[in-house]
DNA sequence: ATGGTCGGGAACCGA
């Protein structure tokens, strides 16, 4: 089975390259973050039409995600649990044949310090508590979507002018190590140590014909996930298409 | 070069 990751960066804009990668990729089901709409908005025809079932958990003008699915599949939770008064749409859950697919759209946390960052941080440790009470399932679990954090400095083009930013603060950092240490593999960078795995370029300063990438959306699997893992990848060729996205898919192959 | 470019939604905010 094939389970992606993608932040389309707004529903309405990336519609046709969806289709478009959709139908390339040909994922089993796929995380969306930024689809910046509310849930009744979401393009279920369209999409239904292409043959895509979509869970949506969305949000007018910000934020917003959805899994999508070849096969109909269960909503497990959406909402990241934790605190009652948080009403971003962030995430959400859903079972896919025997794995549970989690999709996630961290806080960026920019700028620091103040309230947003605040907000970033106290959402990894929710999200932290959430990672241990799925780690404990004794089926596969994955955990994709849009980071926001830059794990280290071999994960950017340019990482000393990202020093001030939200994605590259040792507090981002530790608390993305503290979720790994419970036990999940960085599906990506497991397979492939030292390349450039870069996810986002920047809409500015030219970023994707200089290469001048980020890597911020991951993959995790759990330990019974990571056994069934056959290949993954990033299509960073997405990038270069006409109003794309500023992220492109990563994915796994789960046998 | 203290800039640059997108999306959402209709003036700025968020990234």
């Amino acid at each position: 089975m094939k389970l992606a990751s993608y932040n389309i960066n707004g529903i309405s804009a990336r519609l046709p390259r969806l289709l478009d990668w959709l139908a390339e990729a040909e994922p089993d089901a796929v995380a969306l973050q930024e689809i910046k709409c509310e849930t009744d908005r979401f393009p279920a025809a369209a999409l239904k039409e292409a043959g895509w079932h979509a869970l949506v958990h969305g949000q007018k003008g910000f934020n917003g995600v959805a899994i999508l699915s070849r096969q109909p599949v269960a909503e497990v939770r959406r909402g990241l649990p934790g605190d009652d008064s948080d009403e971003q749409s962030r995430y959400i859950e859903a079972m896919v044949g025997d794995v549970l697919l989690a999709g996630l759209y961290l806080p960026n946390g920019n700028p620091l310090p103040g309230p947003k960052f605040d907000y970033k941080l106290s959402w990894m440790a929710r999200l932290e508590a959430r990672a241990a009470e799925l780690m404990e399932r004794d089926t596969p679990v994955v955990l994709a979507g849009d980071w926001n954090v830059c794990p280290t400095d071999h994960d950017a083009a340019r990482p000393d002018m990202m020093r001030g930013d939200a994605l590259f603060q040792p507090e981002s950092r530790a608390a993305f190590r503290r979720i790994l240490s419970q036990g999940w593999t960085d599906a990506i960078r497991a397979a492939r140590p030292y390349a450039d795995c870069y996810t986002y370029w920047d809409y500015q300063a030219g970023a994707w014909p200089k290469n001048w990438g980020l890597r911020i959306d991951h993959i995790l699997l759990s330990p019974a996930a990571a056994d069934r893992m056959t290949d993954c990848g990033i299509d960073r060729e997405t990038r270069g298409a006409e109003r794309a996205s500023d992220h492109v898919p990563v994915w796994v192959v789960i046998s």
